[in-house]
DNA sequence: CACCTATACTCCTCTATAGGACTATAGGAG
DNA sequence: CTCCTATAGTCCTATAGAGGAGTATAGGTG
């Protein structure tokens, strides 16, 4: 096919629009992460334009960590890879000195009224139920962060019903193949308090120790919010780096 | 000029070759933040190129936002503009809920024997003498933040005679006027602890009370360290924001 | 004096083309 | 079977040039 003609506003430049033509199918979910896009060649012959142009529009999206490029092999939807990163953050050690992968235990899972923060977050009415989930990570059967995590119905409605034993530590695969959100981004904000009584008999610690706080909200390809969590985990433990200039 | 020849390895592309080639220059001091490049065009024919090919080597500098572009005006070494970062993360609000200007006390400033981990950072050997710096910030005329400071000699010698009411809150346009030396990015690192004793009559509250500890290294254009930087401040009144995708 | 216009310089957008480098696969040589 | 080679498809590097858009200034117009 040739000829074809790019959307949106024509004052635009031809790059962006055809950025813009690529992150909405993907916000559609016509491509999924891991998938091949059209090759530099084929968009150019296309959409009738140059190589060079069609370069620059995918390098937005590059730049971006929307699609990744391969040389040789194509240009892919890249994989969101950060459910983790609390543990870019939080580095356990065992007695080995090697890392170790923490344990999960599902502490609570039930249905409950969004409070303010969340519901605002979410973009749902306040007091309307939504998912509430309480978790435990553990390393060497230690506790050592505690999570509250909600999610927007109707859309995470399956979440409910599957078994808690098919839930592995990582959430996002299980979001993706339970209920089909995918997550695409997610903004988190830092801070750090003492622990108090609920979370130091959680943590087993002193309720004067302090607990660095993490707020994460989750979005979607389309920036629809997809999951609010606030994690808790011991400062001691905690250390965070950041390039800045 | 024309027909000048890059240099670096011939293997590498042009476009990183010239990249280098600018980047060497302000790590060398012949260009200063602030200053003008040379035009795209001018750069096309000194070292004959393609103008796509200079745009691409600039291109790569704004990313590393060591160049900054402007539209009908020139290419700009940029400046680099992160002294005050402490208070991205620090919000104080006064009673009319608007941002304070913090004001700076300098508690100490004297020769000190660098311990291990300052050494290092700085590339200096363990236990030579370093320009050790005391210093509380304030809003309010309440302290907020305590600071300290670490600098190798011999390139900050001239610190240690000016006189304290030359040094305002912001250290680093002083390091460039006094010392001739230019931050250009730095790294940071982030826990949390309880303030201890020493800390928490310094900044006035329980010494159980959390605060956050951050640790900065800032580099020259020259990747040489040129200072090492412990702050700690209250943890509630910090608050850090991260886009992950 | 205030305002407009022409000019020159800058970066930006876009076209068109040629060949290199990397990856994968199919098929032949040994 | 293993190894090499040819081939085709991908992204990458580089060339050359035309015209657009934003900025600044000099000089003319009213």
């Amino acid at each position: 096919m040739q000829g074809s003609v790019l959307s949106g506003d024509d004052r635009l430049p031809k790059y962006m629009r055809l950025a813009d033509s690529i992150r909405t199918e993907i916000a559609l979910g016509k491509r999924r992460p891991g998938d091949q896009i059209a090759s530099e060649a084929e968009l150019a012959m296309h959409y009738d334009l140059a190589p060079g142009t069609v370069r620059q529009a995918i390098a937005i999206l590059v730049d971006e960590r929307i699609l990744e490029r391969q040389h040789g092999k194509g240009t892919f939807v890249r994989h969101p890879r950060f459910d983790s990163s609390m543990f870019r953050f939080f580095r356990f050690l065992g007695a080995d000195g090697l890392d170790l992968e923490p344990e999960s235990r599902i502490l609570r899972r039930l249905l409950l009224p969004a409070p303010e923060h969340v519901a605002q977050a979410l973009s749902i009415d306040v007091g309307a139920d939504a998912i509430f989930m309480n978790r435990l990570r553990l390393v060497d059967s230690k506790p050592v962060l505690v999570e509250e995590i909600w999610l927007p119905l109707p859309r995470f409605s399956a979440f409910l019903e599957i078994e808690e034993r098919e839930i592995g530590p990582l959430l996002y695969p299980v979001y993706d193949r339970e209920c089909g959100q995918i997550v695409a981004r997610a903004e988190e904000y830092l801070t750090a308090e003492a622990a108090g009584v609920e979370f130091s008999s959680i943590l087993q610690i002193e309720p004067s120790e302090p607990v660095i706080v993490i707020d994460r909200i989750a979005y979607a390809y389309d920036d629809v919010a997809l999951e609010w969590r606030r994690s808790r985990g011991l400062a001691k433990e905690f250390n965070y780096h950041a390039s800045i200039r």
